[in-house]
RNA sequence: GGGGAAGUGGCGGAACCGGCAGACGCAGCGGACUUAAAAUCCGCAGCCCACAAGGCGUGAGGGUUCGAGUCCCUCCUUCCCCA
């Protein structure tokens, strides 16, 4: 046996281990070797998509953050689950087939044994045999029968929606394919159009979507951000004759109480109500509609673009008035700051007390009226500032002198008195647009009949799986490429003839409820079965980027409460605690013109970087780790050259997990050689037993005195240190902790007792698990340490007998003494005045403030 | 435009409830070992000042406090996300 370090033939044997003696499979309550006096813990990574590219040092610090939390609950004796899988389905595999002829689910599969590769070389403690692949029929079976439960519960339907279509490529765009109204690729002009898509209606939960993250462990800025998107608001819904028609004007506001200030309304370009425009006013109206529609809504809604508009030739009567009273004669604009898929898609504008508003009015020249007076000392309309806050209501018949708040209540009680409005909440969240006019997707499980219902598919017809096809692209005419497949198209639906859907469900779809399958994933008569996700529910632990802070943690949530509605799990929320773990940055070079260099063609020269090839002075610049950016870090290399423990020891030395941290090559060195000491405290390289003499079994127990004593201190000190950051996932100062303890035992080699080595290496274990293991192999014992108890903290180990209280004068620092840890105050101060006698000489003493165990400060005058 | 996070040595970071700022590591310097170098082991190390004494120091400015990296106000900068 030799006794050097050899990370790659320690690792290679540690997890192949691993995999035969499957360590880390987690029973569920009905297998076999269940111990149901465990407590379960269930930690989830987010899937990744799994790119061509691979996994990057980024992907990794998160996955390495969750498997030491897996492994130290296991020690703990915990029931872990701890799974991985492919959110597969989606755009980029689909865009590389376009252009390679490569099948997507060719490179899906290259792809996703890449990422298995390289996860597995990580040493992640993950129950493999729970792999999912949403790109499976046998997942996404379960994906179109959950989606047949939303739409029998009306929670999926179709409706004409505007979405970005590219007349030159004769195609649907998504959202992040259209830049400036102009296509990503190609850059040619697109436009808004409408197009019939299915929907989910998220909005019907929105209240609860809202109210049940009050209850979850996730951190605030991520609540903070869904509140936002979800968006409450709490105003009246009012009624506006139109002249000259039957039709009535309907908008939303918050502040009914301006309603007296409502001199004008503005519709948006796509309202309907524009069929109707006044002759004079038509050609100025089609010319903007038109113009409207190639502009984004960020383009529109920007605050600080000039506001565009014309008017419709229509009039409006605004209901705070009496009919016939000219003050309620008020124009309807069309303008492109409101928005048709908001609210009703049309505004009552209140010049005076509302920024767009008065923007617009400013620049048309439109009547701006003051309702509101602002309270004492604040700006208004008479000083020429638009006020938007609360105030007092004026020029405002019967709430005039109301509070705003008790404004508007008022105004929509006389609202609705007057049957006109009605108290209402909006919510800026939006239904769902959950159909793509794609190929590598989920299909919907739904036919067309030829009566014109659509109709979902039996159970038993499930899966219903994508036809094989070559050519992927969109068509012309901007229905899907599932459209052409016409042997896949024609079906019967009991008996009857049928013709399929042809959309597929967005990248979202099988994310949205992956946490459940993991419980359960091979079952081929459920999705998952009652008393697995009644174990093993909720996720007690959720890791990802804060990139999805909205869209997919918010889709998960709905798609989880429409599963408790239906009474398939029993928890209102998939994660209770949700953490994100910070970005890893990384150096980039950058030459005189801006362009990026690749690292491998950079080379340091004292302080400067330069071009390895010309010696051409270079930037570093910090970034984000793309490819586009030549900084990626590629695991593989990192273990090639330093083994596995060494990477993850330094993806968790590097700061806490939380924060974005730059990756630098040069600081390895330091996780390296803190490996290579930790082997060598334990194993004697010129040696030839498996270890140092002392460690032998036979060797017995020492006395816990002297050195000894004092390394059970710092053992324990270290140990208390690593249980503490796992509040906060600040694993940086575990190893730090860990790298002190082994300072101080290379001090007291001779001293460290066999117990304190085992000790040792069970704490390292979660950091660096195959040095551990073999280490703990070497100590004599048989067993895996993967469920080996967690050493215990015992807090008269945490203490001195003495302790050193720092002394100040006036709050400054002047000296330290060394005093007993049961020592009075009287005789601390006894023991800290001589130390500072030449400061306090000459002055009076007025107050001694004493900190115990810490420091005493002597204030004088 | 909206939202979020963060600013501490040459660098990454540490500092629990307001109590020794800079743990641990990188880079640097010195020593030991070595024919020599590397590796390893042991030390030193915030800045100013010739040293000491002392002073100054957590993005900037102000405040609260015996005492502020930490709490409060104003401002600046950087990064991330959404539309």
């Amino acid at each position: 046996m030799s006794n050097v370090y050899d990370p790659t033939a320690i690792e290679a044997r540690w997890q192949a281990r691993w995999e035969a003696e499957r360590t880390f499979a987690a029973p569920n309550p009905d297998g076999p070797g269940f111990d149901a006096s465990r407590p379960k813990y269930y930690v989830l990574d987010m899937f990744p998509y799994p790119s061509g590219s691979g996994l990057h040092v980024g992907h990794a610090v998160g996955y390495i953050g969750t498997d030491i939390v897996a492994r130290k609950k296991r020690m703990e004796g915990c029931n872990v689950l701890h799974p991985m899988g492919w959110d597969a389905f989606g755009l980029p595999a689909e865009q590389y087939a376009i252009q390679t002829g490569v099948h997507p689910s060719a490179s899906t599969a290259t792809n996703t044994a890449n990422f298995r590769r390289q996860l597995k070389r990580i040493g992640l403690s993950y129950d493999w045999s729970r792999e999912v692949n949403t790109s499976e029929p046998s997942y996404f079976r379960w994906t179109q029968w959950i989606f047949k439960r939303l739409h029998a519960q009306g929670l999926a339907y179709q409706a004409e929606v505007p979405v970005w279509w590219c007349e030159e490529l004769k195609t649907v765009l998504a959202n992040e394919e259209v830049i400036n109204g102009r296509s990503e690729r190609g850059n040619y002009p697109c436009v808004r159009r409408p197009l019939r898509q299915w929907m989910l209606k998220i909005t019907a939960y929105a209240e609860r979507l809202l109210a049940d993250l009050d209850g979850l462990d996730w951190p605030e800025s991520i609540k903070i951000q869904q509140r936002e998107w979800i968006g409450k608001s709490e105003g009246a819904e009012v009624e506006f004759a139109v002249e000259g028609g039957a039709e009535k004007l309907v908008v939303f506001t918050t502040r009914p109480d301006t309603l007296w200030g409502a001199t004008f309304m503005v519709v948006a370009p796509e309202h309907k109500l524009l069929a109707r425009a006044s002759a004079s006013q038509r050609a100025a109206v089609d010319a903007y509609v038109a113009s409207a529609a190639s502009k984004s809504e960020l383009e529109r809604t920007e605050l600080a673009k000039d506001k565009t508009g014309v008017f419709s030739g229509l009039y409006a009567h605004n209901p705070a008035f009496d009919a016939g009273d000219p003050r309620g004669r008020i124009p309807i604009w069309v303008a492109d700051y409101v928005l048709i898929s908001y609210g009703t898609g049309a505004i009552m504008a209140v010049p005076g007390h509302d920024e767009r508003d008065c923007a617009f009015a400013r620049k048309f020249g439109l009547e701006v009226r003051e309702v509101v007076r602002p309270p004492q000392g604040e700006r208004g309309l008479s000083e020429g500032v638009c006020f938007t806050g609360d105030g007092t209501a004026v020029s405002s018949g019967p709430i005039d002198g109301l509070a705003t708040s008790a404004a508007k209540a008022k105004a929509i009680e006389l609202l609705c008195a007057r049957g006109v409005g009605v108290a209402r909440t909006t919510y800026k969240l939006r239904d769902w647009l959950f159909s793509r006019q794609r190929y590598w997707g989920e299909p919907f499980p739904l036919v067309h009949l030829a009566d014109g219902s659509t109709v979902a598919v039996d159970d038993d017809a499930l899966p219903i799986e994508l036809p094989p096809m070559d050519d992927f692209k969109p068509s012309s005419d901007g229905s899907a490429p599932l459209a052409r497949a016409s042997a896949w198209l024609r079906t019967t639906h009991r008996g009857a003839s049928a013709r399929r859907d042809t959309d597929t469900m967005p990248g979202w779809a099988g994310s949205c409820w992956y946490w459940l399958r993991f419980m359960d994933p091979h079952n081929a008569s459920e999705p998952w079965s009652k008393a697995a996700e009644r174990y093993w529910g909720p996720v007690d632990l959720y890791v990802g980027g804060a990139a999805h802070a909205v869209m997919h943690l918010l889709y998960a949530r709905f798609w989880h409460k429409v599963l408790f509605d239906l009474g398939l799990v029993h928890t209102k929320e998939p994660f209770q605690k949700l953490f994100n773990q910070g970005l890893i940055t990384a150096f980039a070079y950058q030459d005189k013109s801006g362009r990026l260099v690749a690292s491998d063609e950079v080379e340091t020269r004292g302080n400067e970087f330069v071009r390895t090839s010309s010696g051409e002075p270079l930037e570093q610049i910090v970034t984000k780790m793309a490819k586009s950016l030549k900084n990626v870090v590629n695991p593989d290399d990192v273990i090639a050259e330093y083994g596995a423990d060494t990477l993850r020891l330094y993806e968790s030395f590097m700061g806490p997990l939380a924060d974005s941290k730059p990756w630098n090559p040069r600081d390895i060195t330091g996780c390296a050689r803190f490996v290579e000491r930790a082997w060598k405290l334990i194993v004697d390289p010129d040696g030839r037993d498996p270890v140092r003499p002392q460690f032998r079994v036979d060797q017995g127990e020492r006395a816990l005195e002297g050195d000894t004593l004092e390394l059970e201190r710092a053992l324990h000190r270290a140990i208390a240190r690593i249980d503490d950051s796992f509040k906060a996932f600040n694993f940086n100062t575990s190893i730090a902790a860990l790298m002190t303890f082994v300072n101080e035992a290379y001090k007291r080699q001779s001293a460290l007792s066999r117990s304190q080595a085992e000790r040792f290496v069970l704490s390292l274990a979660p950091f660096a698990p195959h040095l551990a293991e073999e280490l703990w192999s070497r100590l004599g014992y048989a067993q895996s340490l993967a469920h080996v108890a967690w050493p215990k903290v015992r807090p008269e180990f945490l203490e001195d007998d003495t302790v050193e209280i720092v002394v100040q004068v006036a709050g400054k620092l002047r000296g330290r003494v060394s005093v007993a840890k049961t020592a009075s105050q009287a005789e601390i101060e006894a023991a800290a005045r001589p130390s500072v006698a030449s400061w306090v000489e000459g002055k009076e003493l007025a107050k001694v403030v004493l900190v115990p165990g810490r420091l005493i400060n002597f204030i004088v005058k």
